[in-house]
DNA sequence: TTGCCGGAATTGGTCAGTCCACCTACATTA
DNA sequence: TAATGTAGGTGGACTGACCAATTCCGGCAA
């Protein structure tokens, strides 16, 4: 036979501009840490070399995959990858009304409710964090600091994390993201947060009297009262 | 004083029009069957009276969702919805170990024993289906069939379904798969399933009997029993 | 009639440029 | 000092156009 390979035609690999900047947003996103801002869009575009309308519409993707998150008049910034679970995905085909804000407090109560019973049921509790949190939103909420959607729930996610259990942690977080998304859609006001502090303060002092169960109770009620009374 | 209510400023709800093209086609897509054409980027611009860019946008997040496949030079079609959430996303980067499967058991304990509470709560309950899949599983065991590790979690699906949470559902299927996993990956054997069928029973005369508290409460040790005694 | 060919229409992908509403920070003014 | 005004940056949206590839369809040739 011959050893020369014959000439083979291949099709010609076309590329998708936006596939190519999603790839390199990918890796980029990957080598920074949350919080970080990876840019404008204009800045991404011209660095890429390509339009704003791709760059665009790979942040998209990337926003639907909840590695980042679009902030109007802010830029893109990188998103906690603990909810590895995609929001998004989780709401698939579910319109944002009523009904679906009900299941998703209930979905939320009974993370939020986990987070609370497992914190209790820890011998080593380490409640110095939930505390720091508290005096943190305590002092922002004297200094009429703007609103912040995600403030609501960072004493839960805390909680999450004081527990212990990273699984309830990343699904936990994937619905708080849901929940957030869910409200800005539907064009919900926050509830009040001064409130929202006092009913912290009440579960965190039922936890450090060694109140589990009062805690899981006060919790419960806590998110029902978060849901919107009317539309 | 005055029985008038004083008018109240309330802030302007801005919609993004991507947002609202996405809910739109959302519920197209929702209304057709897999493999349908939803038509091409301009005649849905035309439709929506808004610009291809957007509804571009919108359909790159709908095809991150896995909802849609959009097709070069053919159009936009609709897709096999896939398996809403992955386990192996959830899992990712954990070990299968004691530390896992409790943390797993611990999550799959809140999911099901909300279940289980929100079916209670219900005015219209039906608890037919639950009871027709005891019957069904109760035979299977007196044929003495062979192992099957997803039927121990049959009934608290079913239970999910009753209580009517889609949500629920969702993030309980996947801590359910990621259980089976799990399971097999640390080569467990399956638990007494005579014994689940039992609990699986009383749980549901908890039911049939009115007694929502009990039969969370059965729930969560039902749960705490599935969990492995040794390493 | 059958089968092939080639232009026309269609479609997703991409671009440059423009405008808008909004937020922030800094400078200005009373 | 505390309001007010202003300029620049940001994401959001649109327009109009062009490209490459595919599909469609009419007409020509066998």
């Amino acid at each position: 036979m011959s050893g020369r390979e014959p000439f083979r035609i291949r099709p010609i690999r076309q590329v998708d501009v936006y596939r190519e900047v999603l790839g390199q947003l990918e890796r980029l996103v990957g080598s920074l840490r949350v919080g970080d801002r990876i840019g404008s869009e204009r800045e991404l575009a011209e660095q890429l070399q390509v339009s704003r309308v791709s760059v665009r519409e790979a942040l998209r993707t990337l926003e639907a995959m909840g590695r980042v998150e679009i902030r109007r008049n802010a830029g893109c910034f990188v998103v906690d990858p603990e909810g590895t679970l995609s929001p998004t995905r989780l709401r698939a085909g579910m319109a944002v009304d009523a009904e679906f804000l009900q299941w998703l407090s209930e979905l939320r109560a009974a993370l939020d409710a986990k987070a609370v019973e497992l914190a209790a049921r820890r011998g080593d509790l380490d409640l110095e964090p939930l505390r720091e949190l508290l005096g943190q939103t305590g002092a922002e909420l004297a200094g009429s600091r703007r609103a912040d959607t995600t403030m609501d729930m960072r004493f839960e996610a805390a909680l999450a994390r004081v527990a212990g259990n990273p699984l309830l942690i990343r699904v936990q977080a994937t619905v708080h993201r849901l929940w957030a998304e869910a409200w800005s859609e539907a064009g919900l006001a926050a509830g009040d947060r001064r409130e929202f502090h006092r009913e912290h303060e009440a579960i965190l002092a039922a936890l450090e009297q060694g109140e589990g169960e009062r805690a899981v109770r006060l919790m419960n009620e806590h998110v029902d009262r978060t849901v919107p009374t009317e539309t």
